[in-house]
DNA sequence: GATTAATTTAAACGGGTGTTTAAATTGAGA
DNA sequence: TCTCAATTTAAACACCCGTTTAAATTAATC
């Protein structure tokens, strides 16, 4: 049933990679096919379409990042202490790091994936991911909301998609930034280095108080 | 010299309408001209090529929104009291609202147009931005380094880049969360709304203290 | 009004895209 | 070992893209 290594994984693995850097309507199945050294016919034979290939290059991420996020969030609150909003950002580091032993370099790829996946207007991955990771959304956006109850359900929806924003353009953009920074001020950051820069500004931006004007 | 409405200006419009709203890579010349009713290769004979075209669009902005905005910080740091960073970030909310009067919705277009640009990793826009605008630029950042003096030149440099980050996906996607935000919460913002939102989220991610950890 | 330059036009060029087809090949199960 | 299903392959399909060409048209100058 397998061959080499199995072509779909092939496919999978070549995919991931060249979508992460340059986008997914950017990435021809025949660059993909190529890179992965299989037939340009058997990403249509093991997947349908390119649409669907999308699908499954982020559902072989979401399927582990997903319930090990939830997890962190559920152990966070059997802790008696009230949970800060940096901690409820800070407890993603660990699952998200954890990709790097699934695949190299698997944390970057899988935020970059998303990045794209929300810049590029594509509206069938923003329908897939909610209606398929739906609960584990709404578990976050419960933990932040108890954590900054001062926020009022509007305010959170707008700043909760600035937080997106913020993390989907950075990662979307991390080697670049990340080369300049090491260009003009010679920082070398890891993913790990730029995820705890983002967390506290996130936070402080998601906990400002609402100024009535 | 000049036919019904300047071929140049039909198809200015039409095209900056249509980049904001798919991006510019899926947005495709024949679309531009057909919905301007002009002649296809009035593209390439206005403009050059593709690429010439979208650097016009968005001068067409720059130059009236950069020197106004510079204005702005000059005549903000003429009063005595030191400027906060609120209302360093609020100084520019008169100039984005004055590109409505160039243009039909040009704010919203001007910023979604910065967002599509700094998404696509086109690097041709960043390369013609900072050369023809970098002096505005560095005025505004060291306004904003001066405003928040406790925060070292490397951190300002990834706060702004997570700033741009939150400004350019909230105007790419403001179309969409407005609806969200309409349907699930009854609340209708207009352009000036949600830029009085987010000033504040990014003003206290920009400002809050570093951690030593 | 004739001449010349600027502009518009329809058509084609060369190349890239996702997808489909039908034949060839491979791998198990009987 | 034969059979039949799963997989791989090369080729073609139909379509879209940015750009170029050369002729037709329009506008301006003398």
């Amino acid at each position: 049933m397998a061959s080499r290594t199995d072509t779909k994984t092939r496919i999978l693995d070549s995919a991931e990679k060249l979508f992460a850097e340059r986008g997914f309507s950017e990435t021809s199945l025949r660059l993909i096919t190529s890179k992965a050294e299989v037939n340009l016919a058997s990403v249509n034979y093991h997947f349908g379409s390119k649409k669907e290939l999308i699908r499954a290059v982020l559902a072989r991420y979401l399927d582990v990042f997903m319930p090990a996020a939830a997890n962190e969030i559920k152990r966070l609150h059997l802790a008696p202490e009230h949970a800060s909003l940096n901690d409820i950002f800070s407890c993603l580091i660990k699952p998200l790091l954890e990709l790097n032993k699934v695949r190299n370099g698997g944390t970057i790829i899988f935020l970059q994936l998303l990045g794209r996946g929300y810049i590029e207007s594509q509206g069938h991955l923003r329908w897939f991911i909610t209606t398929h990771y739906g609960q584990y959304l709404t578990t976050f956006v419960q933990a932040v909301s108890a954590s900054v109850p001062h926020i009022p359900p509007v305010e959170m929806f707008w700043r909760l998609h600035f937080t997106l924003g913020t993390m989907v353009f950075t990662m979307a953009s991390a080697d670049a930034l990340n080369e300049i920074a090491a260009s003009d001020y010679g920082e070398h950051n890891n993913i790990e280095a730029i995820i705890r820069k983002v967390i506290p500004y996130m936070a402080a931006g998601v906990a400002v108080p609402v100024l009535s004007n």
